[in-house]
DNA sequence: TTCCATAGTTCAGAACTTCGGAACTGTTGA
DNA sequence: TCAACAGTTCCGAAGTTCTGAACTATGGAA
């Protein structure tokens, strides 16, 4: 297994953060895990409610989320730790994660939209 | 030629909007759009500076853009007037084309980013 | 009316991407 | 050493994107 890429915050790329947002159930993962503390495990997000995601697609939307810089994943034991980078992300982009989330209805603590 | 279709307002998704906007050459045409006045023109902004958009490529982003309710096309003799719909957008999704565009460094009066 | 130029759309096929099942790797615990 | 588990990689099928060529629509000139 090659390890995992994590792009330096200065070469997170906005087409590459809106590209992995535009898939919703991406998003859907992706706050569960700004809502989850601790850092979520990818077979405990694979539950989007009306599908359970298959592993190897799983795997493959965790990579996209972690290449485009939205997360930072790390092994710990048999497991992934998967948390966002939100608040450097932040900085580097301000506002951005926030008005996506809140676009999609999906900020942590606020009933879904539409 | 099929009319032209644009989503009404309330049929914007949010991840529509996302995916068009994960295109640099397509935020370039966007931005371009909400700086000019008067409704740009295809052919006027097929001239990325760094490279000329084949015509067939570029009616596709317009396509894009406008399915995803980022603009609204109409015909005007022989030509296509496009402007964006930024207005009714920000009432739908508050802040998330701003944010965007920023985060690109693309908002109209900025310095380009990167 | 007919013809031409211009602006943009549609078509088609090559190149690329995404999806998901099966096989694999790495870790832990018995 | 082996089995179980969490994720990753592989690979073929299905879908998407890109772009040149052919087409359509409009307006102006003859």
């Amino acid at each position: 297994m090659r390890p995992l890429f994590h792009p330096a915050l200065e070469d997170i790329k906005p087409e590459a953060i809106l590209y992995a947002l535009s898939d919703p159930e991406r998003v859907a993962i992706y706050a569960k895990l700004a809502g989850a503390s601790g850092g979520g495990t990818c077979s405990a997000l694979a539950d989007l409610g009306d599908r359970v995601i298959p592993k190897s697609s799983l795997s493959n939307h965790f990579k996209v989320l972690r290449e485009s810089g939205l997360i930072r994943s790390e092994r710990q034991g048999v497991e992934m730790r998967n948390q966002t980078r939100c608040t450097e992300l932040d900085e580097r982009f301000p506002g951005l994660i926030r008005a996506i989330l809140t676009a999609y209805g999906q900020l942590p603590g606020q009933p879904k939209a539409d």
